[in-house]
DNA sequence: ACTATGACAGACG
DNA sequence: TCGTCTGCCATAG
């Protein structure tokens, strides 16, 4: 991993609008990234101070250590949670 | 060099 | 829809 992709993933990250979701997958793709789990990486490595909240896995679930606070944070700005699941089709942010 | 370990995803039954 | 299995790839020991 080289800083060039962390810097991207931080800046796809820091794009996604309040209100809106995506997966670590949609990242990983958008930035270049051949694995989702690089995302999840970086993102415990410098996720501090990004809306790392808004960013979930393909199945609409937050990774389990997070879950409680991640939910707290989306339901914060109106995303909302079914059984612990945010539905993708509604929220997912597609891009520009 | 080898194995285990994840903020993951897609295929399958 | 859900649980399981397999592939994934950088890191750590």
């Amino acid at each position: 991993m080289n800083e060039e992709e962390h810097e991207r993933v931080r800046e796809a990250v820091a794009a996604i609008p309040a209100g809106r979701v995506a997966t670590y997958g949609d990242i990983a793709g958008r930035v270049g990234l051949p694995s989702a789990r690089l995302v999840g990486r970086i993102l415990r490595e410098d996720g501090v101070d990004l809306p790392w909240h808004r960013v979930l896995r393909a199945t609409g679930k937050p990774a389990e250590h997070l879950a409680t606070e991640q939910l707290t944070l989306l339901a914060a700005e109106g995303v909302i949670a079914r059984d612990g699941r945010v539905d993708l089709r509604r929220y997912r942010w597609e891009g520009p």
